[in-house]
DNA sequence: TATGAATGAGGGTTCATTCAT
DNA sequence: TATGAATGAACCCTCATTCAT
C-alpha cells in the first residue's frame, strides 16, 4: 500500500486523469439514465456505453445510487445558479426585462441538460431518502427565495399584498410543469416566448 | 350439469364477497405504496399487509404493476370528476365562487385520499409505458379542459389575450405543484384559504 | 356420512353417471394431455376443457399422474390385445396373412388412438417410477411374446437359426419406430402397405 | 484505454479456465440430468453438484433449456458422426464387416456416453419446439442416409427390391431400440455381438 | 356431489457488489 | 489501476392440491 506522495507531476498527470476518466463515467451514465430511467438502467448498461470494466466502475463510485447522486447534485447546483434575484438598483434595467431573463436562462439550461432533467423531475423522486431531502431542499430553497423576492416587491410597491407562501408555490410550480413539459417533447419551443408568457401570467394573471 | 353460476342468492353473495376481498387487497396495496414506494414495495409487503397468502394475491390482480396501475387509473378517474365547468349562464353563482369550489374539491379529494396522490405525484412517473401513457392524458385532459375555458373567458371578454397553451399549463403546474406540497407535509392546511389564495394569483397575477 | 345402500335403483343410477362423468373427464384429458404433453398440461387446462370445477377433478382423480397413469394403462392394455399369437393348427390361415393381420390390427389400434399414442410414444417415458416401470413391463411383455414366438418357429422349422433375444428387440424396435413416425405424421398411409412391408423385411431381411 | 483483451498468455489463460469451466458444468449438469431427468433436474441441483454459485450457472448458460439443448445437441453430433457410409470400392474391406463395424461404433458411441443418451432417448422428446426439430432432423438424416444407402446397394444387386422407406424406417427402429435397451440396463453387452446379430437380421430376416 | 376461493411450497432468473488476479 | 468471474440474496410468479360452503 505505498501512498505515492501528491505534489510531484507524476502523480498530479494520474489525479488528472483521475478525473477525466470519473467525468467520463459520470456523463456516460448521465445519457444512460435518461434513456432507460433509473431503475431500468443496469450496471451492465452503464459500464457498456463507457467501455470499462465491472469492477472499474466501483473504482470511481460507491455505487448505484451514489453516481445518480451525484449526477442530481450536480443538476440541482446548475439550475439554482441561474436563479439570480432583481437588480432595483437606480440604474439597473427594467424589473420585467430582468425577469424575462431570469427564465429563459433557466429553460435554456433545462433545455442544455434535458437528459438529466428529465431524471431529475421524473424519477428522482422517491428513490432514496437522500435524494429526496435533497431535492426538498433545492425546491425549498427557491420557494424561500420567490417568497423572499415577493416580500421585497411588496416593500417596494411593486407587487400587491398576496400570500406570499403559496404564491411562491404557485410561481414555482407554473415554472416547473413548463419546464416538464419543455423536457418531455423533443420540439424545442422558444425560450423566450415562453419566458415572457409565464412572466406576464405571473404578473397580470388572465382576467381581462 | 348446471354448472354456470345462475343469479341466485349463493352466487351473488359469492360474487360480492369476491369484489369485497378484491377492494380490501387494492385498499392494502395502496397503503403499502404509499408508504414504501412502488419500487421497494414487495408483493410481499402487500400480502403480509393483507394476510393473505401469496397465490391468493395473484387470485385477483395479474401482477404488481397491474394492481398499481389499477389505483392510479381509480384517482386519476376520481380526480377528473372534480374538476368542473363554471356555469355562465344568467342565474348561475359568480364565476369566481365557482372556480373556489372547483379547487377547494380538488384539494378536497386529494387530501382524502393521500396515500394514493403521493405516489401519482412522486412514483407513477417514469415507471411503465402504460402508466406514463395513463398519466400524460389525464394531465393532457386537464389541460385541454383549461384552454378550452379559457378561450371561452376570452370570447365573454372575461379572460384577457393571453398565451392559452403556455398560461394553461402554468395554471395547471401551480395548481399541481400545490398539491404535491399539500400531500408532503402531514399539516393540513385550509383548502378554502388555499383554493381562494390560488385562484386570485391566477386570476390577477402579482403585480401592485 | 350416510352410506347409501348399493342396490336400490337410485344410487345404481348415481354409480352409473358418475362412471360416465368420470370417463366424459378421462376422454377430455387424453385430448388435453395429448395436444398439449403432459407437462405442459394444467389441471386448468383439463377442468376448463371439461366444464367442471376445480375441484370436482379432484372427486373423481386423486392427481394429475394419476388420471395420466390411467390414460396410458388403458392404451397398453388395448394395444397388448391386438398382438395375437399364430395359430399353427393344419387348417389355419397362412402364417404370413396372419402375421400380416396382426400388424395391422395394431396399426389401425395405434392410429384409432393417435392422440394417446402420441403421448405414450413421446412422453409417458422418464416422469414417473410408476409409469416407467408399467410401460418396461409393457414393452418386455411383448418383447417375450415375439421371443416366444421365434422359439416356436424354430421349433417348427420356419424360423432360421437367430439370436432370439437381440431379433426380438429388433422387431419390436422395427415395429414400434414405424408406428411412432405413424402417429407423428397426420398423413395417414395404408396400414396393410406398411403392414406387408414391415413383415417382408423382417421376414426376408433386405439382402438380394 | 487498452481495455480489450490482447491474446497475450493472460486472457488466453483466463480464456481457457473460462472454457474449462463451463465444459465442467455441462459435464455435472449431464450426469445430474441423465440421473433426474430434466423435468426433476432442478438448477440447484446442478448448481450444488457443480460446487458453483447461483449466478455463476448464469454466467456461462443462458437457461435450464439452453444448457439441455448444448447437451443434446452435443450427442448428436458425435452421433452422427459414427455413421459412415460403406465403401464399395474394388480393394475395401468386404461390405458386411464394414457395417459391423459402424454399428459397433454407434453401440460403443451410446455406450461411452450413457448418461447423455438415456437422456436423448428417454426425455428429449416433446420438451422443447427447438429441441424437438433437432430430434426430428436428426432421424431423418440417418433416415435418408439409409435409404440412400438402400437404393445404392439396390443398384449394385446387393439389396433386393424393398420398400426403402419402410425399411430404413425398420432399420433406424431396430438399432434405436437396441441402444435405449442397451443404455438402459447396466448390464454391458458385447457391442460386436449386437453388432453381428443386428446385421445379421436386418440382411436376412428371421425365415429360415 | 359440486364448487371455486385459498393455499404456499417451489423454482427460475436477475443484478448489485466483491475480490482474486 | 483495471479486470471480469464469482457471488448469493432477492423476488416474482405458477400451479397442484385442499377445504369450507
Amino acid at each position: 500500500m505505498t501512498t505515492t506522495p501528491r505534489v510531484d507531476g507524476r502523480s498530479l498527470r494520474a489525479e488528472a486523469q483521475r478525473e477525466s476518466r470519473r467525468a467520463e463515467i459520470l456523463r456516460t451514465a448521465e445519457n444512460v439514465f435518461a434513456a432507460k430511467g433509473y431503475h431500468s438502467t443496469r450496471i451492465s448498461d452503464i459500464i457498456d456505453a463507457a467501455g470499462i470494466a465491472r469492477g472499474t466502475f466501483y473504482l470511481y463510485f460507491e455505487s448505484k445510487s451514489a453516481i445518480f447522486l451525484e449526477l442530481i447534485e450536480e443538476l440541482t447546483v446548475e439550475l439554482r445558479s441561474t436563479v439570480v434575484g432583481v437588480d432595483t438598483s437606480p440604474g439597473a434595467a427594467p424589473m420585467q426585462d430582468q425577469l424575462v431573463d431570469t427564465i429563459s436562462r433557466i429553460v435554456r439550461a433545462v433545455t442544455d441538460h434535458k437528459a438529466l432533467t428529465r431524471i431529475l423531475l421524473r424519477e428522482a423522486v422517491g428513490l432514496d431518502a437522500d435524494v429526496d431531502a435533497k431535492l426538498t431542499e433545492f425546491y425549498r430553497n427557491i420557494h424561500d427565495f420567490i417568497v423572499y423576492s415577493l416580500e421585497n416587491g411588496k416593500r417596494l410597491g411593486l407587487v400587491r399584498d398576496v400570500d406570499t407562501d403559496v404564491v411562491a408555490s404557485c410561481i414555482l410550480g407554473s415554472i416547473k410543469y413548463l419546464l416538464e413539459e419543455q423536457v418531455m417533447r423533443d420540439a424545442d419551443t422558444d425560450p423566450d416566448r415562453i419566458g415572457r408568457a409565464v412572466l406576464d401570467y405571473n404578473l397580470r394573471g388572465v382576467l381581462a
